[in-house]
DNA sequence: TCCGTTCACTAGACCGGTTTATCATTGCCG
DNA sequence: CGGCAATGATAAACCGGTCTAGTGAACGGA
């Protein structure tokens, strides 16, 4: 027989369609004896629903999508995405939901996918990643009423869940262990300046430095890419005063960044402390290995998971999911200042 | 107005439901001046097709499905994935072909979802990744009757498509580099066994081995994780009469490699010659840098993705589509050997 | 005994497209 | 001018589910 549809199932069971759509589903209205028989027959048969037939009836899509607006060709080196990925995965797929993947250039490209999938009826929900400072997507999404988390927030996102983590609290552990060690010239390498999560961490750096008395704490801008990390290090190592300890916003900068130093001859950690603001096997291998603000990244996702499944079971219930602070880890790259 | 449909086109446009659709997918049966009218309404209104009720008449979904078998937590670090899949992702979204993502533990969940996807009509057409020797994947979806394209072939696998690069000529040219530089010694640190890839590439080392009259040229395998990698580094270079030259199947094994090198007082390049047989920025940002057999992932995915489209167009058509041979890049991690 | 409820189930509309069978016009050809 | 084919369009069936209104039977209370 070709693909058994319900009304297989009706037929020999003996009910109507009716019957066998709610024994499926297991809603009130067959007693227990007819349920039990159509799930039998239904499992003979080897009767499998079909995701086209049921959305059209206006249900769900067993889909949640995300996009990620970066240059398809330049992804693929941060562990970051994969990781998170990893995470959101293993959630959806322990409730059989699908997740929609899409690269795209630019977040201008990224609303009119979310336009196309919501009115194509592909996705249940959506993720959000990589929120912007006045990020046009969450209008977008709020006015396309469909269930949406950000991960990364939280901020001035209306109606919108969210995932994130304290960037604030973990630069300031970063900075502080940085001044017990003697460090007062610190820089920052970070990412792009449109992001929230990079201005979070640049505030934290300078109102810790206010704080603490640290003169020229600055952060540099750079599109997370190897070459801008490196760049950026090659411009504070060469200036004058240069910083005795630098944060990197991504393990991959701050790996660049230690090629860097090695290149001129600026030994780590005696001469220069490296952190990285993201911890990854990566951080691991180098000699010397990084210190890293280290989180679960594979837990993230799947938090951020959750979090959408809560929207979905309940869209007018909305929350800011606050996860596990990163946290330092110590390595070989961070030491006490020489006087 | 809720969400127009082509009920709401052909009221406004005074014609038939069947009209509107032949008029929006090209057909013929509508006269031109009928045609642009209605794609004008459709246009106005602006109308987007429901993509499930289209599956639903048993036509195209529009997606095609990637399952990675592989230990989600475990996944991430390779550069490699990440860099296919935004080369598969960008060549289907230029076709507007969606990409259901799913990670799962081993290949018999694998096939599981294969085999929901297909009878829920979720996709058009699989990518199959990381073949292994008796693959039961092709059997099943020469029986689910669904197209396929597998990454990483060539090899007996019916009729199912295929996107490969010469792992052996690659092999050959990197072992052939060596021992010119006059190593004779030359280890390989593979991937798993059960892999086409892993095998095409240990045996061509056999063979070159004994053409070359190279004594002890071992693979060792392993899982592709870094700590694998490092152990069977230590244990090769603990052993007796220890390799001059190491080959490493992946970018990531081989920079594990290299820090135990380091660990163990084993200076690189000068006593042991590094090869990573997969390149990334990874191996650009070592210190020293590693010599690497590089191709363009991203393009590879890209074939990939039209050898896809191709099979989906006319399924009884597949074929075999050799790509680029990953050719050797030497940078500081390879030098002739002391004599 | 009669009426009102509840329960188990059925029939059939419906979702938004595609496709087929049918029909009316028009045009062409001998 | 008659017959036939091609063209342009329509109505309705269909895909595989969900869901609502309705039906018949059993049951309980007064």
């Amino acid at each position: 027989m070709q693909r058994p549809t319900i009304a297989d199932i009706a037929r020999r069971a003996g009910v109507s369609k009716g019957a066998v759509s709610f024994a499926l589903n297991g809603r009130p209205g067959v007693s227990a004896a007819t349920r039990a028989r159509i799930l039998r027959v239904a499992e003979e048969i080897n009767w499998r629903p079909h995701s086209a037939a049921r959305a059209l009836g206006g249900a769900r899509a067993d889909a949640v999508g995300l996009v990620i607006a970066r240059p398809a060709r330049t992804l693929g080196v941060e562990p970051f995405f994969a990781r998170l990925l990893s995470g959101l995965q293993a959630e959806f797929s322990s409730q059989s939901i699908a997740l929609h993947l899409m690269i795209v250039e630019d977040t201008q490209a990224e609303i009119e996918i979310y336009r196309s999938w919501v009115s194509e009826r592909r996705v249940d929900g959506l993720v959000l990643i990589d929120l912007k400072v006045r990020d046009p997507r969450i209008a977008v999404v709020e006015q396309l009423k469909i269930p949406a988390v950000v991960v990364g927030g939280p901020g001035r996102h209306g109606r919108v869940s969210s995932v994130w983590a304290d960037d604030r609290a973990a630069m300031l552990s970063a900075v502080e262990y940085l001044a017990v060690l003697g460090h007062t010239r610190i820089a920052h390498v970070s990412g792009l300046p449109e992001f929230q999560h990079t201005q979070r961490r640049s505030r934290a750096l300078r109102d810790a430095a206010a704080r603490l008395t640290l003169p020229r704490a600055r952060s540099l801008h750079t599109d997370f890419s190897d070459a801008q990390g490196a760049a950026a290090t090659r411009k504070l190592l060469a200036g004058a005063g240069r910083p005795t300890a630098i944060i990197y916003d991504s393990d991959l900068m701050a790996v660049a960044g230690l090629g860097v130093a090695l290149e001129m001859g600026v030994t780590v950690p005696h001469e220069l402390s490296i952190i990285s603001f993201d911890d990854s096997v990566l951080a691991q291998l180098t000699h010397p290995s990084l210190t890293a603000l280290s989180r679960d990244t594979y837990r993230f996702g799947v938090q951020a998971a959750q979090a959408m499944m809560a929207v979905l079971a309940d869209p007018t219930k909305t929350k800011n999911h606050k996860t596990e602070t990163p946290r330092l880890i110590a390595r070989e790259s961070t030491s006490p200042t020489r006087n």
